[in-house]
DNA sequence: TTGATACATCAAGTTTATTTGATATAAGAT
DNA sequence: ATCTTATATCAAATAAACTTGATGTATCAA
């Protein structure tokens, strides 16, 4: 706590990863399998380069896997960086009640 | 899935307000206790003008609460909302594995 | 070797988020 | 009442994220 560690930095890009409603849906979609790009622009119903845009967006945060297959890109979840982020989450559960403050005066 | 609800409005609208180094560091210094504004601009050493801004944000993101006692403000972590990003994150563990695509050809 | 398809990248424009410094508000102390 | 302190809000400036349409690259098929 207190110091930004590298953890806590890839976590944070990976909070903002997922801070958009688009990267959500493919996200979502992701869940359940693998998808190429064009079965993505298809679903989402949205232009391949704005759809390029966050799928590299998803990719730079680790939270995306993609491979190469004859012409086209598949992309599946990464599950580790999920359960990461997860974590990081569940750690402020653990600390229970928080202390209420000292107070200021 | 596929369908935006109410929920993943709700998510998303967390991990964007989680989705920058200074929140998240309000957050883990409100991991441990509750604090008021002044404390908070010590510990960080930041404006007031700044840190209310971000206050705001994870206010309006609900992953915080505040109270008033006499001219302090005090911040408190809204634990609640912080689980609920966990098992929105927890339920892609669930998926176990992802079904690889059918291919495209 | 030409054409089509799948995808990435780029530049320009637009929108949204953030920072800064100034001002407003409200509580408490004098 | 007046002053001080704690905090919020606002407007202007800056920066970062997103969108769009065009272009580039690689793979496969004919």
């Amino acid at each position: 706590m207190q110091v930004i560690t590298e953890n806590s930095i890839q976590v944070c890009a990976g909070f903002r990863a997922l801070s958009d409603p688009l990267r959500m849906q493919i996200v979502e979609l992701l869940g359940s399998q693998e998808l190429c790009v064009c079965e993505l622009c298809d679903r989402l119903n949205v232009s391949q380069s704005k759809l390029s845009f966050h799928l590299k967006n998803l990719k730079e945060a680790d939270l995306v896997f993609s491979r190469q297959q004859g012409r086209w890109i598949y992309y599946s979840l990464n599950l580790t960086q999920f359960a990461a982020l997860e974590s990081y989450l569940a750690q402020y559960q653990n600390f229970g009640k928080i202390r209420p403050s000292k107070g200021c005066e």
